[in-house]
DNA sequence: CAAAACATGAACAGATCAGTTAACTTCATC
DNA sequence: GATGAAGTTAACTGATCTGTTCATGTTTTG
């Protein structure tokens, strides 16, 4: 299998595994979705296990990619920049199709201790948490580890709402907070 | 089915639910684990779903009963008992068998838009508000609607990532970032 | 005691699950 | 043109899924 093929593969089961979930999403129909044979595809991934590591890794990678991008282009200072996740956010909430945050739903389905699916959303946030911590050290924050998780709380919380309710004020209401978090 | 039979059954089918996640768990495992005979099972739930719904109307009632309680326990102002609300979280994160909030994974896993499971999920979201924005209210808040809604973000990401990060530090940082929240 | 109501296990649908096997095609490289 | 790697389809495991049927108890109630 090409480079390309195997990527397409992996975006097209991304989109089924985010719309229909993990256990409810069969190999059958990733295989006919993807346009790929199942044989094809247990010869690159031994289980769909492994697939859906795939999928995460690519979600991940995706997703920190557009959210520090846009947080980029909304503001200019690190400060802003921490702010303006939050109007990302909303921008994400609004969008077709947005059914809430790939990894919590990964991690609610596969809450095993120390499976690697729920081990790999972990790490996510964790990155996540990282680059925060990076910026609310530049924003000049008395303890940048202590706010960074601190807003990471928000986000999650905003996502989760947003997800449940249909709505999207669940950003603004969280940026109001993080507002009160950030250094003058 | 006595009424306490039915109970009895819905009580262990939550515990499965809650452990095993919800497309995971078979109906042949509930009807062996609770005792009850699939035949009558289906006889007092026309569906799985039917039992699913049951189940989330039991854990709505207990999970706020026990919230409210203990923060009334904790504390006996409105402010310390919305403050309290993150030990009691805290507590319950502790606790064996702790596996993030059940309605979070509810709606994780029937995203469909007007899923049953899913409102019911949310009108549990809506309840939790309801009984914050009194309190808030009680302790003078300017705007109690909008407290109530900020708590319930960081309530959210708190469970959300106790549960991924099995470590239960969430709720103290969600705690103060509360204590700014509330007026003096 | 008898009738009605309920519960049971076990087998059975019919679909789907993850994963495998086998025969056939495609295609680049020697 | 032969070889071999890699792709394909399609049928096939054997298990599990939700939900039903049925023949046989067991309670409850009149």
């Amino acid at each position: 299998m090409s480079q390309n093929k195997r990527a397409e593969l992996i975006r097209r089961a991304l989109l089924l595994f985010y719309r229909n979930g993990f256990h409810a999403t069969g190999m059958d129909l990733v295989a006919k979705e993807t346009g790929v044979s199942k044989t094809s595809i247990y010869k690159h991934f031994r289980t769909k296990d492994e697939l859906i590591l795939a999928v995460l890794r690519l979600r991940d990678e995706n997703f920190r990619n557009r959210l520090f991008r846009r947080m980029e282009e909304l503001a200019d200072t690190p400060k802003a920049q921490l702010l303006a996740m939050f109007d990302a956010l909303e921008e994400w909430f609004l969008e077709d199709g947005f059914k809430g945050c790939m990894f919590i739903k990964a991690s609610a389905e596969f809450q095993e201790q120390d499976n690697a699916i729920n081990a790999q959303a972990y790490a996510h946030k964790r990155m996540l948490v990282d680059h925060f911590e990076d910026l609310a050290a530049k924003a000049g924050a008395d303890d940048p580890h202590a706010l960074a998780r601190q807003l990471l709380l928000l986000k999650e919380g905003a996502i989760v709402i947003a997800a449940m309710s249909h709505s999207e004020s669940a950003a603004q209401e969280a940026k109001s907070v993080a507002r009160l978090l950030l250094p003058v």
